[in-house]
DNA sequence: TTCCCCTTATGGTCTGACCACAGTATGGTC
DNA sequence: GACCATACTGTGGTCAGACCATAAGGGGAA
């Protein structure tokens, strides 16, 4: 017989804990805001070591889903809560850091997700004035570094407008996955007169409620700033 | 003076540690398949216990980043991977679970991954075999459950003939994500024919290179497994 | 040469202790 | 009675040290 055996996952502690919070999670209608209980008092309930413990809540808080706060009273302890923001950047970070994933496929997957938002965001027409004061604050802005700051909060703006959480949360992990090179991109291009024609456009056809001339907005806007072919180191 | 004061992030030792391992990747251009360090040598490196080594390892595997191996020999350690895909299901399936999203938002998510991995997908024309697999295993299915098993294959089958792994990626955690509701929608249709009319209809389109069709296809098929307006509990 | 056992290095777990922090209770002061 | 400084207590954060299970490698015996 082969060794074709034993699935016989091995099962760490911490999994177990951490299966067990989950189940307490669904079986006790916990919501965001609701607390854990401690973690001496955790371990003694499942059996387990605290550091046991410490490991299953640190993955949690590693996923967004807990918040640990030292001292005493209603604030303290472990909180439920739900930001998954940080956890998919330094997912992101960290894959392209290990060359696991391609700037370009970042750059791709913005695509996507703001030409869609830009659709969204056109059909639902909420009120643009997040757009309006990030396109603003470009005006204002005194080098690539700011602007860049203030063109990711008109994109983010864009990606929030979707009504869609899971959408606007990723594209704000890209874009800050990908800042170094959007500063770089700047630079390239040094005039940001086109850019701002570029965002006046999406913005425009966004509260015309134009979705077909927002992706088309978009998808250019996106060409010209990342362009395909001599792709930069 | 107001209370504006201090951003004074409490920085815990673990994270130091984090910190502290991400820059010797970057530094010392570590790549997919090469060893750190052991948890007690890491710990007198960088002058902490083991036990603060231990949570930034748990992070990093939480991340998808690290696998540990016990154990003696090239196999044994913790060797740095990039398989982000049980962090993304984790992430969405917690995050759910707790409200943090709704979902329909997932449900978005997906119609917008796969309009957009089906364009790519007819527009570069890579061999559709793991499509005709899975919809031939999709016919020989006997339940919803098979038949949902192999309906996820071919869609991320989609995902993956778009070329980009973090498009796939999140595909495939949006799915296993949603699988319940999807059992209950193919329970809900009973008849598979018309989802196999769609599914073919999406392989033709790819394999003719016809992306407008292709999202079309797309498009009208979720619009039909997923129905708005009265949305299942 | 082959096989078995012992060694060794690794992650996994546990225990118990101490620290820093932040509410809370106490008691003294005005 | 109101107010404020102090001590108390419970929380997460960290540490040190021990032991276990595992699996590769080495060495000795058949």
């Amino acid at each position: 017989m082969a060794d074709s055996w034993a699935p016989v996952k091995r099962t760490r502690t911490f999994e177990e804990v951490l299966a067990q919070i989950e189940r307490r999670i669904a079986e006790d209608g916990l919501r965001i805001g609701d607390r854990l209980p401690g973690e001496r008092q955790l371990a003694e309930q499942l059996q387990v070591s605290r550091s046991s413990v410490r490991e299953a809540l640190r993955v949690l808080e590693t996923l967004g889903v807990l918040s640990s706060q030292v001292g005493r009273g209603p604030e303290a302890g472990a909180v439920l809560i739900s930001r998954p923001g940080a956890a998919l950047t330094d997912l992101l970070r960290l894959h392209v850091g290990l060359d696991g994933l391609e700037p370009a496929e970042l750059i791709e997957t913005r695509l996507m997700i703001e030409r869609f938002a830009a659709e969204r965001a056109a059909l639902r027409g909420p009120d643009t004035s997040a757009l309006s004061e990030a396109l603003a604050a470009m005006d204002a802005a005194s080098g690539p570094e700011e602007f860049v700051e203030h063109d990711i909060a008109f994109h983010c703006a864009i990606a929030d407008a979707s009504g869609n959480r899971l959408i606007a949360v990723i594209m704000r992990s890209l874009r800050d996955s990908v800042r170094p090179h959007a500063v770089q991109a700047v630079e390239r291009i040094g005039d940001t007169a086109g850019l701002r024609a570029d965002h006046q456009r999406i913005l425009d056809a966004i509260s015309a409620g134009d979705p077909a001339e927002a992706a088309r907005a978009v998808t250019d806007h996106l060409a010209k700033t990342y362009p395909p072919g001599p792709a930069p180191a």
